[in-house]
DNA sequence: CGATGCCCCTGAGAGC
DNA sequence: TGCTCTCAGGGGCATC
């Protein structure tokens, strides 16, 4: 589900709510999501106060103050929802759980904040700050393409020598950060390259773009809240909105919406899983 | 090493 | 109404 713009809204969401914070209590509602949650989680967790609350890739990383950093990865259906009620003490407030509420957080003197995953392909897990970007997880991920690291020259280092489609090569979160499904096959519309060319026969001059498309199209994913298909919400429940402005995401059949264009929006797959392109501006392989 | 499927899981929607 | 089938914002892991 989530890709960077709609954890970047989670997250932004969810710092008023935690930065300086402290969690009176935490309710872990089963053993794991994709993977076994770390020993003791809520008993680490509980008493601890968020120092600040950060995001590599598409994970939310909550550092503690106890030298510990929590690490949230949303899958495809995590959703994050901060409570309306708000409680001085929760020690003994009984709650109104959701279907598929896993981990719930009681936060003290504030709400509560429930993660919710129906399909269960979220994560978490607890790691010492110091070290966290040497978490398995986290380690071998590219450059965050809003940050100083990315450019074209980085874009056009990890693209060198790739013989897969560009489209697979994006997909790959050792390329760039935090790129999935929707935001690649935007991306690769805006800067008119094919999802099926190879990664490696793309030249500077197309590489310079697509960075630019790249760090466009999630800018502006971000100023929408994200993109709202099935599960995503923001955390005070509102939509996002960016799936108003898709170009070719979910769009097959359509008319290419480039000004000029009359070409047809087409699905096909790609790694097992949906690419949508316009023949007509973007090119073939 | 790189590329390609498989798989984890629930739920929504389409078709019959 | 209810079954069956397909598909879904991810990504680790086995296999070739």
């Amino acid at each position: 589900m989530p890709e960077l713009p709609e954890v970047e809204t989670v997250r932004r969401g969810l710092q008023p709510f935690l930065e300086g914070r402290q969690f009176e209590r935490v309710d872990v509602r089963r053993t794991g999501l994709r993977w076994p949650f770390p020993e003791r989680m809520a008993e680490r967790l509980t008493g601890a106060r968020v120092v600040s609350l950060a995001r590599r890739s598409k994970y939310m990383l909550a550092h503690l103050d106890r030298g510990e950093t929590l690490l949230i990865h949303l899958g495809m259906s995590g959703r994050v929802a901060v409570s309306d009620r708000v409680e001085d003490s929760w020690s003994e407030v009984i709650i109104d759980f959701q279907k598929h509420d896993h981990v719930v957080f009681f936060v003290a003197g504030g709400p509560f904040i429930a993660f919710n995953d129906p399909r269960r392909f979220g994560a978490m897990d607890l790691w010492p700050t110091a070290t966290v970007g040497a978490h398995p997880l986290l380690a071998r991920i590219g450059p965050e393409p809003l940050g100083n690291g990315f450019s074209p020259a980085v874009l056009a280092g990890a693209l060198a020598g790739r013989r897969s489609a560009v489209k697979s090569v994006l997909l790959d979160q050792r390329t760039v950060a935090g790129l999935g499904n929707i935001y690649v096959c935007e991306a690769l519309w805006r800067a008119r390259i094919s999802p099926l060319v190879r990664a490696a026969d793309l030249d500077d001059k197309q590489i310079a773009i697509l960075a630019g498309e790249i760090r466009s199209v999630l800018t502006d994913a971000i100023a929408a809240g994200g993109s709202s298909l099935r599960d995503y919400r923001q955390v005070d429940g509102e939509l996002g909105y960016f799936q108003h402005d898709f170009a070719v995401y979910g769009k097959e059949g359509a008319q290419c919406p480039r000004s000029g264009c009359s070409g047809t929006v087409l699905r096909e797959v790609q790694g097992g899983r949906s690419t949508f392109h316009c023949p007509a501006c973007q090119g073939g392989a």
